[in-house]
DNA sequence: GCAAATTTTGGTACCGCTACCATTTGCCCG
DNA sequence: CGGGCAAATGGTAGCGGTACCAAAATTTGC
């Protein structure tokens, strides 16, 4: 009979009858060429394959945007909500923990979790890669950064990392809002002209990395004999681009499915421990550096 | 009372009780690197300004897949279903229509639309691609193509068109269904092996496109001078690439927001008319043409 | 000042399921 | 063949809103 009328139960009466309406909420500051697509679609294939929706929300780097789809998000009860990001104190924070929906938080480390968490060490990458670059032996490092909290975090760690290794001062050159090929490209334009002696660079993003690479060729500076790159996110193409670009490795997919199967435990009654997982991350060296 | 109680509505008794959910669902075949995300952000983007959310769904490119896709969306009525593609005849497309959900289908035409369409044609862009090709006075034209239904009429088109312009039979590289760089890099490796002669390829996809340039770069093979590489979509970065990447234009964004307009009109009880809108595409000529 | 029209308020049926209780049925075994 | 137990079946109260109706309160016009 349900074949032979197509019958389709409707989900959302089964879900305010039961309490559980097997939706799970993201929220991504962007979709366009964002390093977090990868872990949106591991996140979206496990939920799915469970049984489980994903609704996603954008909330576009702005903070009065957020709060909106927070409320959007939360008045329809899903089961789990992921964040990319951790979730500073503020109205926001306070409407997420009343709601008493999980929550996980991923790509990034924090002592006061709202609660569980899927992340790294933003501190630990910058250190890390400036002392790569150190025991390189490279001597004026700089940053090439977009405007995002957690960019800027690598990169006070990055500049004291040189700092306590005795190196000048990290010239940073800020490229605004934009995370585009083109602004990575102007940005190296910035480069040679303000610290002409720079001999290492750190972008906040593969495709800002992407573009000093380009500009670098369009200008015959030679990489990474004369500037060595070194980007964040090791996003899907970068690897055989020519030169292929030395990055930050995080495991995006990995992330997605653990955050999940997180999610869908605690959707289930089954208790997530240890609630707090840190992933590696790796500094993939290819030609760039 | 609701300030200091934090109540929050619950949407979901909300759509049970006036049959309109505010939800609409998207179904896009993948979310890493894909030409559609242009698309999602600014139907997403619409959507929440006027108080709709997204569910997003990830058909994987795969028919089985989809069905069951289809089926958890029917479920939670949404107010609107968006498709990438058009949905050939089958259980899902009777499914569809059987819900009475609107739907709006895009990046394609099709004389029988299930109900809306934002579109363009697949045949129009391989028969320009060809035209320009030729007019450009190139004789021996080659297609590099990922396993894709649309890319399979553009190519087709592109075929013929070049035939009756008295060309000899276009090779045809197929990469499977990787659409990564690195397919790219190895098609054009394929294409100098059996194809040496060819002087202009038309690829399937930009990031193919890129990895063509790039392995051509890695080959010393001139760009375009010794061969002509175009690409599909116009995705945001390879306008600044080195060399600048020609390609065929889609506006996706706008066909999001067309999409989203529609759905929303519909789910308000407007009529939307016409229901079937053809948006163009050009010819971007940089520097690989 | 009063009737008519309009707005506000109060109350209830119902959206389509799930959860749970009360039966009824089927089955096994002494 | 009947008692005890598990499984199947039937029936109903919500989940948290919306829509709509009726009644009351207010405004308007003359």
């Amino acid at each position: 009979a349900v074949q032979r009328t197509g019958y389709v139960p409707n989900r959302m009466a089964g879900g305010l009858a039961s309490a559980r309406s097997r939706l799970i909420a993201a929220v991504v500051p962007s979709t366009v060429m964002s390093v977090f697509m990868e872990t949106i679609e591991a996140l979206n294939s496990t939920l799915f394959d469970a049984g489980y929706q994903l609704m996603l929300g954008q909330s576009g780097y702005s903070a009065d945007r957020e709060e909106l789809l927070l409320e959007a998000i939360i008045g329809r009860r899903p089961d789990g909500i992921f964040l990319t990001g951790i979730m500073g104190a503020g109205k926001g924070r306070t409407r997420l923990v009343a709601s008493g929906i999980p929550v996980v938080e991923t790509w990034d480390l924090t002592p006061t979790p709202i609660d569980m968490l899927v992340g790294f060490s933003h501190l630990d990458i910058g250190r890390a890669v400036a002392q790569f670059f150190v025991a390189k032996g490279r001597k004026r490092l700089a940053l090439v950064t977009a405007e995002d909290e957690r960019a800027a975090r690598r990169a006070a760690a990055f500049a004291e990392a040189a700092e306590r290794a005795g190196w000048p001062p990290v010239h940073v050159v800020n490229v605004g809002a934009q995370r585009s090929l083109r602004s990575g490209r102007d940005a190296l334009a910035r480069l040679v002209h303000e610290c002409p002696k720079a001999d290492a660079v750190f972008c906040s993003s593969d495709l800002l990395a992407v573009g000093l690479a380009t500009e670098a060729r369009a200008r015959q500076i030679d990489v990474p004999g004369q500037l060595a790159i070194m980007g964040f996110g090791d996003v899907p193409f970068v690897a055989d681009m020519l030169p292929a670009l030395s990055t930050v490795q995080i495991n995006g997919a990995h992330i997605g499915r653990l955050a999940a199967q997180f999610l869908m435990d605690r959707a289930e009654g089954r208790e997530v421990d240890p609630a707090v997982v840190r992933v590696d991350f790796s500094i993939v060296e290819r030609d760039t550096t």
